[in-house]
DNA sequence: AAGGAAATTGAAATTCATTTTCAATATCAT
DNA sequence: ATGATATTGAAAATGAATTTCAATTTCCTT
């Protein structure tokens, strides 16, 4: 992806932000243009910790509580999305209501990496349907080992 | 299912938490013995919290600690597996290792129904070899409105 | 460009589930 | 029965998530 297309689309979320804002009655400020700025050029799934950390290395007045707030703000917004892993920490993710995706996430290094597979959405859609269940959403998390750990280790354990 | 069957099935699991305590040089005791019991005998994904709340009606003198290690010691001989679904607590579902599912959890009433696919388990299979990523484990969730509160409600929103 | 109502900020306090500590008690191999 | 070791339950500690509050900032109105 070009420079210039990136940048494009960090703009034009956070010209989302602004409408947001506005329409709520709420403020745009210094900080939180700061925080959603660092959020959507960051590509992980960060904690709110964890981004108060990245942040502080360059803005020593910028508080954790500020930095938490936002991502709850941006999540509201649909601009991020939360997200809890088996270590049961809440994660947020950059987000667009268009692109929904399902996890994989490597026991040994914590990589956590995204796929989009149609035969998952539809099987959601037939396995409610067997139950007469409306689905709305779904979560699906693989656990396993990543190639990278793979190639290092040879064996590993069982199934749950 | 008749009712000397479950007996009997429960019976089983016992027999095996004790195998699995005398081999760790760890005690029975009268608390672990009751725990057992009403969890196995208990078909819900349960918290420590309820497990402890239904015990607590009976046995004044069974703590919560005690229930909790207990389901802990369960988990670890393999009678019992950890849930967290999205409200963030963690359950506990009576669980023996050749029956993996995943669930249908509703927004409403938050029942949770389990299902289990075949096509699912292969299918993580198929989406874990295009990563070259080696599964362990998975989660699936499906997330929605359950046949009963379906009825009573008739529109719902959108999508994650 | 002030003025001022209303929102935001950041540190500290609080919440709440989970986990650990510890002294008293129970288990069980000998 | 004895004694070494594990267990128990109340209370304390932990730690992430959330709330409080006084000081500050934003931004609408004049
Ligand atoms: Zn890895
Ligand atoms: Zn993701
Ligand atoms: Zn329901
Ligand atoms: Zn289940």
């Amino acid at each position: 992806m070009q420079k210039s297309a990136k940048s494009l689309e960090v703009a034009g979320k956070k010209e989302q932000l602004k409408s947001f804002l506005k329409e709520g009655g709420l403020k745009s400020t210094r900080q939180r243009d700061i925080i959603a700025t660092e959020f959507l050029n960051n590509k992980g799934h960060v904690t709110a910790e964890e981004l108060y950390r990245i942040i502080n290395r360059k803005h020593k007045d910028i508080g954790f509580t500020t930095v938490y707030r936002t991502l709850k703000l941006l999540t509201r917004s649909g601009l991020a999305a939360e997200r809890v892993f088996s270590d049961n920490l809440t994660r947020y993710e950059s987000f667009s209501s268009e692109d929904h995706h399902d996890h994989l996430i490597c026991l040994n290094c914590g990589s956590i990496t995204e796929f989009k597979n149609e035969k998952l959405e539809k099987l959601q859609e037939k396995i409610a349907d067997d139950f007469s269940f409306h689905p709305m959403t779904h979560k699906m998390e693989i656990y396993g080992y990543c190639m990278e750990c793979n190639k290092q280790t040879s064996k590993h354990g069982e199934q749950t």
